[in-house]
DNA sequence: TTCTATGCAAACCATTTGCAGGTCG
DNA sequence: CGACCTGCAAATGGTTTGCATAGAA
């Protein structure tokens, strides 16, 4: 973990910014939680935990100044806050999402389905692709068994 | 452009709802203004014009609403305010858009791509999916060629 | 010193809510 | 009357900004 600070740490200073000790513990707290898709509120708290005295608003400039580099995404499912996702450099474009509209759970797929499609809007339309989202809205396979579970008692 | 409003007088009424004239006056603009991705205040302000007593409350009420009953649907390309589409009855899933990061332009693509992997996400990962959004980022004809433009003139 | 970065508090802005009146059945 | 709906104003909540200070080059 520590090369791959070392590396943002180097995009940093390429572009004259520097790796200060609150955006170093910013960016940690991304990486020890690259599963999970934390709001700035939720990175704040975490961020808190090792480096107290840090303030809202330098997370959330922070959090702006990696977005910037791109190294972390921010996205919006639409329920109030952003959160924000560290971007895999060896996928070119954004990871997918699946949204459990029940329990809210986020889970993600890696796969890159998608080039295909933009070869296409290319051709059709002109447009020239640098980035897409995709995300999928419906009922998680726990959610699924719970919901039957739920229907079963109802009818008994 | 009435049997519209009609038919969805009839959504409404079936599900409880009164189609008051602030609501058919929200209705009406949006779809006086299909094409266009109106956000809540664009649409307040067009609505002002036949209804100037109507507040801004009023159609944030009326807009989730009609959200509710999935005649619209909000979206939020992540530029502070949530836009309203009107959704199309005869696609089952929302469209796709094409957000010009350059002029900001969102185009629209009619197609439903998706079919296939949802029924993939089905299989492997157990998730039931009800709806999906995808939104391609990039630069649209008008402006590649005004980039090119603009590049050819500083070299000369 | 000079420029950048930080913490705090205040400002902002889209959206929501409380409430007192209004409408319709 | 009773249930729903509206307009207004106030509250909310996530995010940004102004500013004085602190730190690094």
């Amino acid at each position: 973990m520590t090369e791959q600070v070392d590396k943002i740490n180097r995009q940093l200073i390429s572009r004259g910014y520097k790796l200060t000790p609150q955006r170093e513990a910013t960016l940690r707290v991304l990486l020890e939680n690259e599963q999970d898709h934390l709001t700035a509120e939720d990175v704040y708290l975490l961020v808190k935990n090792t480096y107290p005295n840090i303030g809202l608003a330098t997370v959330y400039r922070s959090l702006e100044l990696l977005s910037e580099l791109h190294i972390v995404e921010k996205v919006n499912f639409g329920d109030g806050g952003a959160r924000f996702d560290l971007r895999n450099e060896d996928q070119p474009h954004m990871h997918h999402h699946l949204i459990c509209t029940r329990c809210g759970k986020v889970e993600e797929i890696k796969d890159d389905w998608l080039l295909p499609m933009e070869h296409r809007i290319m051709r059709e339309y002109g447009f020239t692709v640098t980035d897409h989202r995709l995300d999928f809205h419906g009922t998680c396979q726990a959610c699924a068994v719970e919901e039957k579970d739920a229907s079963r008692k109802a009818v008994s």
